[in-house]
RNA sequence: GGCCCCGUAGUUCAGUUGGUUAGAACGCUAGCCUGUCACGCUAGAGGUCGACGGUUCGAGCCCGUUCGGGGUCGCCA
């Protein structure tokens, strides 16, 4: 009765053994007579063989996909071998068939290519997660979180959970808030990550932290964004920047390694400006090329009023030769990242050529590194960053188009000097383009006009300030983010300060953290990496929703459980909550 | 909140210019079949064409609204 195997595992060396296994029924074979059974596990499938001597052939024949069976027997070697599948050697001749219990007609077939939409997959989820891509996915999510457990172990962390009820920070992105009983009209809230707790464990003198933190962030979903997601969460005492580089570069290489994945250490880094220059973005896919070109000083005086009229002119360079047809559908795809136009140039026909004279076009042509064969496409505007940002895009979907974007390649590398402050068009100010504990350079520290509260902020020039902070980048995901924090209270003060916060508000919203701090803070830093990510990067899927067990839909709908669900009037009372 | 795509048997899809009883494959049910492994053969059952409203003699198809799903921009300090 006792399971002595999974199906998966059995082998010619199990021959002449008697074994139990344990499973669902993949599919039954009746040949009249002669039955086989394939019997499917977490690690693989089995045929169980029923000659047509054999007195349970009967009640073999009678049982149906999914049911789950346990069968006892002896492994043999196949007259007929099946080459395709790593037990197909070997099968069990069957003694004892028990039927644990039966299944009704399942609503789509459990195959990996199954062809059922993702819906109907989502509300029977625990049989979509009998399938074995996902069975697989699941495992290394697995192998991942105990390769990174063993890591972070060896390098002396420590694994601490920090509360999932927690004050809300509106600050940042919108919480899911959750009421309370006890203090009727207040409200805890999920933590988006566990930020300002693993600075008070550095108070706390833990010296080294990290979890797999449960976070949760209420916005709008995509591909790769759950509302409820996983982060490795880590901080770090009495470091700077190159000590969190080679700390989290090593996991990376470590974990990748574990599934025999080689990453080369140092990871190249590139500051926030250069990616911004050389690729439009700041999670830049570093697998090809088509660099982007400044343009802007060699066609500032030409002909063609697109080129000449815009502050901006930046182009690309594509090594491949697109059709007129195709060159329209890119056209398209970049009016809608609200650029007005894409010019084009190839080497037999041009958009822009005409109004060029010829040594302006040569000047261009250099600049961008074209040649024949390939096509340059050029974006003018204002907007500086409206032209990089979307030629990046354009990057990227070139790239897409003619299949470059391999997925078993990876190419890690750190961003590094994030702009501490962005410029909001809508509140006419700066705001902390990161979290407000986030370190200013040291040599920008004079930009900021002081680094004391009170100084006036007349010399401050805010754009230029470079940050603390860094991102790891693979293959166009953002997989993680952190930063080396403030732990000096006058520059904090100061930081609040710029950003317009009074202090009676600095005072009411982070009160805690700065009296924390005023009771000798060691310098700190730490990281956040998107663990979902990771796993689909090792799994090969730019679906979220394929490496977590039980996901959500892009509505933030869990179809399984029907959540988010209606309260009744009773839960909503003791709760002090009416609904408008 | 904006834009794009999708919604027809259990499942995946086809469905002509708006015209008789809406089709296929897989799955399902029954029977036959002794080496299959996506077994095979024969027969059968299975439909509120997402919902509501409109145009029309007539709507799966055209129009409007709405619901649901996916992708993406905004958003995600």
């Amino acid at each position: 009765m006792t399971r002595t195997h999974y199906c998966g595992e059995l082998r010619p060396a199990h021959i002449g053994q008697t074994v139990t296994i344990c499973g669902w029924v993949q599919r039954s074979r009746d040949l009249g007579g002669l039955v086989f059974i394939d019997l499917r596990d977490r690690e693989g499938i089995a045929q169980c063989t029923f000659d047509s001597d054999n007195p349970l052939s009967g009640d073999a024949a009678q049982t149906r996909a999914e049911w789950c069976l346990s069968v006892t027997g002896t492994v043999r070697e196949r007259s007929n071998k099946n080459l395709n599948i790593p037990t197909g050697e070997v099968e069990i001749e069957v003694t004892e068939l028990r039927v644990l219990s039966r299944a009704q007609t399942p609503p789509f077939e459990i195959e990996d290519d199954v062809r059922a939409g993702e819906l109907l997959r989502l509300e029977y989820r625990y049989l979509d997660l009998r399938r074995p891509v996902l069975q697989r996915n699941i495992a290394i999510r697995h192998r991942a979180m105990q390769a990174v457990r063993r890591y972070l172990d060896g390098r002396g962390f420590y694994e601490i959970e920090t509360p999932i009820l927690t004050a809300s920070t509106p600050e940042g992105s919108r919480d899911y808030i959750i009421p309370s009983r006890l203090h009727k009209g207040r409200f805890y809230a999920l933590p988006q990550s566990p930020q300002q707790y693993k600075q008070l464990l550095m108070v706390g003198g833990m010296d080294k932290y990290f979890q797999f933190a449960r976070c949760a962030r209420d916005e709008d979903l995509r591909a790769d964004r759950q509302p409820d997601f996983t982060q490795i969460d880590a901080e770090m005492s009495f470091v700077d920047l190159e000590d969190i580089y080679e700390t989290f570069e090593g996991m990376i290489a470590d974990l990748f390694g574990t599934f025999g994945i080689s990453v080369p250490l140092p990871l190249p880094r590139l500051t926030w400006r250069e990616a911004m220059e050389r690729y439009g973005s700041d999670k830049p896919d570093t697998r090809f090329g088509f660099e982007l070109k400044d343009l802007t000083d060699l066609t500032r005086e030409c002909g063609f009023g697109v080129f000449a009229n815009a502050k901006n002119v930046r182009c690309i360079v594509v090594d491949h030769e697109f059709t007129r047809k195709e060159i329209d559908t890119l056209t398209e795809f970049v009016k809608g990242l609200n650029v007005k136009g894409l010019a084009w140039h190839k080497a037999e026909s041009s958009g822009f050529a005409k109004f060029l004279t010829e040594p302006e076009l040569a000047a261009v042509c250099e600049r961008a590194g074209f040649a024949a064969g390939s096509t340059l496409f050029a974006i003018s505007d204002d907007n500086e960053t409206l032209v990089k940002t979307t030629l990046g895009a354009l990057r990227l979907e070139c790239a897409r188009r003619l299949d470059l974007l391999k997925p078993d390649q990876y190419n890690f590398l750190w961003i590094t000097e994030f702009p501490l402050f962005e410029y909001s068009e809508e509140e006419g100010r700066f705001v902390a383009a990161q979290h407000l504990f986030t370190s200013p350079k040291d040599e920008d520290i004079p930009l900021l006009g002081g680094s004391d509260p009170g100084q006036s902020s007349e010399t401050a020039d805010l754009s230029k300030v470079r940050s603390k902070g860094y991102d790891m980048v693979c293959n166009g995901y953002e997989l993680c983010s952190g930063s080396i924090r403030i732990h000096d209270a006058g520059l904090q003060a100061r930081m609040f300060e710029l950003l317009g916060i009074p202090k009676d508000e600095a005072e009411r919203r982070f009160g805690h953290m700065l009296k924390a701090f005023s009771y000798g803070v060691p310098p700190h830093g730490g990281i956040g990496f998107g663990f979902d990510r990771l796993v689909m990067l090792l799994c090969q899927t730019a679906n979220i929703r394929d490496v977590v067990a039980f996901p959500k839909t892009q509505s933030a709908v869990e179809p399984m459980t029907g959540c988010p669900s209606a309260m009744d009037a009773k839960q909503l009372e003791e709760l002090g909550i009416g609904l408008a």
